[in-house]
DNA sequence: TATGAATGAGGGTTCATTCAT
DNA sequence: CATGAATGAACCCTCATTCAT
């Protein structure tokens, strides 16, 4: 295939006054705004500038092109998301199939609200999803997952923790994106959100009994 | 938010003669062929229709329009998929864990064919998914999940099946989508399908063993 | 002003055959209806061929371009309107100021019928209002109401009578053609055409007083 | 029939900078050029565009679409009539009927200049008309008409000054755009406005003497 | 003679980005 | 710094007409 552009697209300077703060954020509430009410065809910079209050000059003062507003706009999510995911999952005391079940409940309903805007973003995902700083931002939610089926999976080599942590992982985020394309009661995600939390407990169930089982041999082997 | 258009999507006319069969072929591959190399947002008419040796003219004689070229791509992909889905899951001499196994196993490297294809096409989805004939295309999928569960778990409540075959659906062509959007090697695919398979198989025989109790249940019930 | 197409606009060969006044006949239809349906702007031959049931080939052996059919339309629109006034002004019974009222009331109800299409035909008259013979068969309708003014003002000059002729003439289809623009009730076609002919008998009965006149003083002279 | 479109066809923004008025001005004067050299048919954004020395953007800018140009052509040159024929009928020191002949004279002459442009503008009308703003503006002018005949016959019914209002207003407009359609010497004006007017005035007249009949009646039946 | 597939210039409109003010 | 007018390439789609079959 022939190149795709990937340009840069994080801020073109850090806003450190508060004018400045105001304009980004005028212009993210906005970019929100045009990507619920017109969706990812018709989000121009012209018109989040408009919504903004603000001039496309202004614009793209703080922001080097248009990729680079859904680019930050995914990536706040993106941090919402995991700050959510990290409080949950964190949570020691609770055993981890019990952490499991509720961070899916927990992250069905976050997928639910606002869905308009995250198809949207979704659907504009060529546009931002191919800058190199798109990577580094989801690798740090990958993290957070492999830290807990670490500690579910003390005695797995680790490539069976990381392939059970990125299973995870995209199936929660890819299933809870895909189910929330439609509009749904509460009663309903609560449903949907039990048949996942099966699915992957009996998934994570599974993998922990082998552990223990591997940690059985490795004992025997190591005491005969 | 506002309307967004969903037009029609199908063919202008039925090709019967040779000729336009050509034609319609040239240009699926030439549609094809422009995915692949130019991405979903470098995707014209124009280019589809040069690259197929063809004027535009001729290409808006078989599509009335370029999101009907994409939906008979996608379409035709999802009757493939199903195709060989329905082979996997309908051969019924084999147990149903491992019928869903090897399912797994086919549909992944099914999806790492052509992935570059595959992700243009969903980038593109925007500009089809909302035609009316899309929903039916896609319910056509559904059920032989929906048969395959059935099979499975006999005794379950309906409600119980449909929610079942719609996340072991949707869970499989999700993961798999996003799976196949970097590049794999064949190892790498088949230690996915398996960890994929895993978390699947785990689920569904969590149901049929709720399904069994279930039948107990009812017999003594119906006994005493 | 640069030049305008001005191409010639009638039938390619005379269809003599009953297989091609059929078809000629069907084309004719066929615009119509398309002209009703679709309005100008959409009037397409391909359009016309297809309501026909022709393909646009045989279209083209009997019309030279779409201009033609357009034209073939409104001649012979124009056929059965002149025979129309022709009809009633010619009917010498009755004087000429009631001939003209009944023909100002046929008129604008023969105008309010089909208004759907009349429109159509209008908006597309640039498409063949500069054919050389569309003055031609403008002309013949004039004649009709030179007739009826010579016949009424015996002893005006040439000039008079070519002008009030003219004026009657435009005045009745241009007025008609403006009033029939928007849907009426025959009530209201009736209201309008009484005040149309209120109009057009007060303007001719002044032209006789002084045609009187005139041959009053011209009798006096000549006997002075 | 099937619908048709009526876009909405104002400015986009109110030009208030000196930058942005001279961009309309020289965008409208462009089209009227471009109307006059080419002919409604092809009347193209671009081509005014580059007549106007403005890359097409620019001309979108302050239009929305192709039909806002025309029908700011045409409200413009109905303002403009209305002002003339306000001015004329409103002199109230001359008696009625005279008013309507010098107005006559007025409008023919007025008509023929840039002929040229008038028909094309016409010729474009399906493109404008059915925009609801036209309406509007075409109801300013009607108001004119309305008050001159109110003042002419003032013991007429409501209706009967409405109609008549309309007629003599729909007559000249409609005749006046018609004779305008043919190249013509002043001489030649001066004669068809004459005859116009006698007709006009005929009518009127004829319906003043109705007025003062009905006004004696309507003295007598309340003085017996 | 009939067909209808093929053509391709041309039309209206959008939008990311720049830069003079 | 802020503005927003200006740009013009690019896009999707239409349609009168021809000509090989």
């Amino acid at each position: 295939m022939t190149s795709r552009r990937s340009p840069s697209v994080t801020s073109r300077k850090q806003p450190r006054q508060a004018r400045s703060n105001d304009l980004v954020a005028a212009v993210l509430d906005a970019a929100v705004q045009v990507l619920a009410k017109e969706g990812a065809q018709r989000f121009t910079t012209a018109r989040v500038a408009e919504r903004a209050g603000v001039s496309v000059g202004s614009l793209y003062q703080y922001f080097p092109n248009k990729a680079a507003i859904l680019f930050r706009l995914q990536s706040d999510e993106w941090r919402r998301t995991s700050e959510l995911l990290r409080s949950l999952l964190e949570e020691a005391r609770s055993p981890p199939l019990m952490r499991l079940r509720q961070l899916t409940h927990a992250f069905l309903h976050s997928e639910c609200e606002e869905a308009q805007v995250r198809m949207a973003l979704n659907d504009a995902a060529p546009l931002y999803r191919d800058a190199p700083e798109a990577a580094e931002v989801r690798n740090a939610g990958a993290n957070i997952f492999e830290i807990f089926v670490r500690n579910a999976l003390p005695n797995a080599a680790a490539d069976v923790q990381l392939l059970a942590a990125d299973l995870i992982r995209t199936t929660l985020s890819q299933v809870g994106s895909r189910f929330s394309q439609t509009p749904r009661a509460q009663a309903e995600i609560a449903a949907y959100a039990d048949a996942l939390a099966d699915m992957l407990c009996a998934y994570l169930e599974r993998l922990m009994t082998q552990d223990r089982a591997e940690l059985r041999t490795a004992t025997r082997v190591s005491v005969g």
